[in-house]
DNA sequence: CATAACAGTTATGAGGCGTAACTTTTCTTA
DNA sequence: TAAGAAAAGTTACGCCTCATAACTGTTATG
């Protein structure tokens, strides 16, 4: 309560500062020994070793295991929806259907890089993860669903867009798909058979990212593994009706 | 080396019995203490306490926290593929379409109901698990697909498989698939075509199961993610050729 | 310069994994 | 059937991790 108490808002103390770098060497340490050990279990012991501290220091930065497994989530998010926009932006507005692939594939390179931090957003919670099963889980869809649906929306206004592979849409999910698609994106041109298309294109984009990053696709060379992708997206991209690669 | 020892072929001596029955309590026990915490990381310990043992007794029957995961992997093979199967014989061999969403219903089904056993599959390793990544990891998806090429073939056989929406296919995957096509399956009227838009259609179908099995579909009710799961599978149909349902 | 806030340390307890040594039960067989 | 081998299960133990408590040094600030 002391008058020059007006700093909080814009004052990056020297401390705060250094605390801040210290929160993000703890983030990176836990994902270095998460690549290293090759499992999403990290232990808190370890990475104070690893920092040369010791165990209950980090104790001052998270409250607990889970906590820092949560942000490593929330971290991952942003990173992954970042690099997804970066990806789609680096190619020519006309040229959708490199847009496309363009995005496919950093969502695919994310994955395949760091499986662990993909398993992180898209698998099971992990031991001492409080599962919030209604906050950034169903994010994930949502950030990674919007970047279609701005796709969608930019082929729809070129007129562009054909007709989706699946026409038949039930009444129960035409009506939940006029909520969304007013709720969720400009609702341009959105039909209910468009956000169908749109849902199972994203889903099956997932599984072979997936697939993929889990190594169930190991038995395929890498350059094989490469033709099948663009093949993949030419096929899910007919499903929605955008413009394949 | 006594002269009766012509009896460890044919013999499930009691004792083994009892042990199989041991080892399986085990097995389930473990799984049951996986649906209940929503991990994958099980403990020894608990295991025994719900067992009314103690926990250097496991110590009998596995090596390890590892053998024990290891075996639950492999049955979880052997339960998924049987489940796929029978999923597959309940229905008319001619009603082709009923048996592909029979097929995929029941995967959708056995992932859903079974979150952390699926990821168990198709997931990343866990802690304790030696990751056998050139072992049942990538046969998974061998034998889900052997499966689908069953459907596939049925319908060729029929007459009614019509050309798959993706018709390019680089000359690398044309190599593989000549050589897979022949070894893996009768190789009867299968073309490089073809068992690319398999695998794609196989992809595709684990992308939504996947999703849904980890809660990222939550975001719709029940009754409209049934729905949209058909409009999936016509949808994935379609990229192979199959007939849809 | 005094003092409050903070960073980091050692000490400690609870609990899990895995091994060793011992006891009890069960089967085999002479 | 009685003796002994084999297997099942127990207690005792060492090591490691998580997490908390109590203490020491350091840094910013009046």
């Amino acid at each position: 309560m002391t008058p020059a108490a007006a700093t909080p808002p814009a004052a990056p103390n020297r401390r705060e500062r250094v605390r801040a770098a210290t929160i993000e060497e703890i983030k990176r340490t836990a994902l270095d020994l998460i690549r290293e050990t090759g499992t999403v279990d990290i232990q808190f012991t370890a990475i104070a070793r690893a920092m040369g501290l010791t165990a209950p220091a980090l104790y001052r930065y998270f409250a607990d295991r889970g906590e820092l497994l949560t942000a490593l989530v929330a971290d991952s998010f942003n990173d992954l929806a970042a690099t997804l926009d970066t990806a789609r932006a680096s190619v020519a507005p006309d040229d959708l259907g490199g847009r496309l692939l363009a995005a496919c594939q950093a969502y695919r390179h994310w994955a395949a890089g760091d499986p662990e931090r993909f398993a992180l957003i898209f698998g099971v919670p992990v031991p001492g993860y409080t599962a919030p099963h209604e906050g950034p889980t169903t994010e994930a869809a949502h950030r990674a669903m919007s970047n279609l649906a701005g796709l969608v929306l930019d082929t729809a206004r070129a007129g562009r867009l054909r007709p989706p592979a699946v026409t038949q849409v039930s009444e129960q999910f035409a009506e939940l798909a006029g909520r969304k698609a007013h709720t969720e994106m400009g609702g341009g041109g959105m039909t209910p058979e468009i956000y169908q298309g749109m849902l199972v294109t994203w889903a099956a984009l997932h599984g072979f990212v997936a697939l993929e990053a889990h190594g169930h696709f190991h038995w395929m060379e890498p350059a094989v593994r490469d033709e099948l992708f663009v093949a993949h997206v030419r096929a899910v991209a007919g499903i929605t009706g955008l413009v394949a690669p």
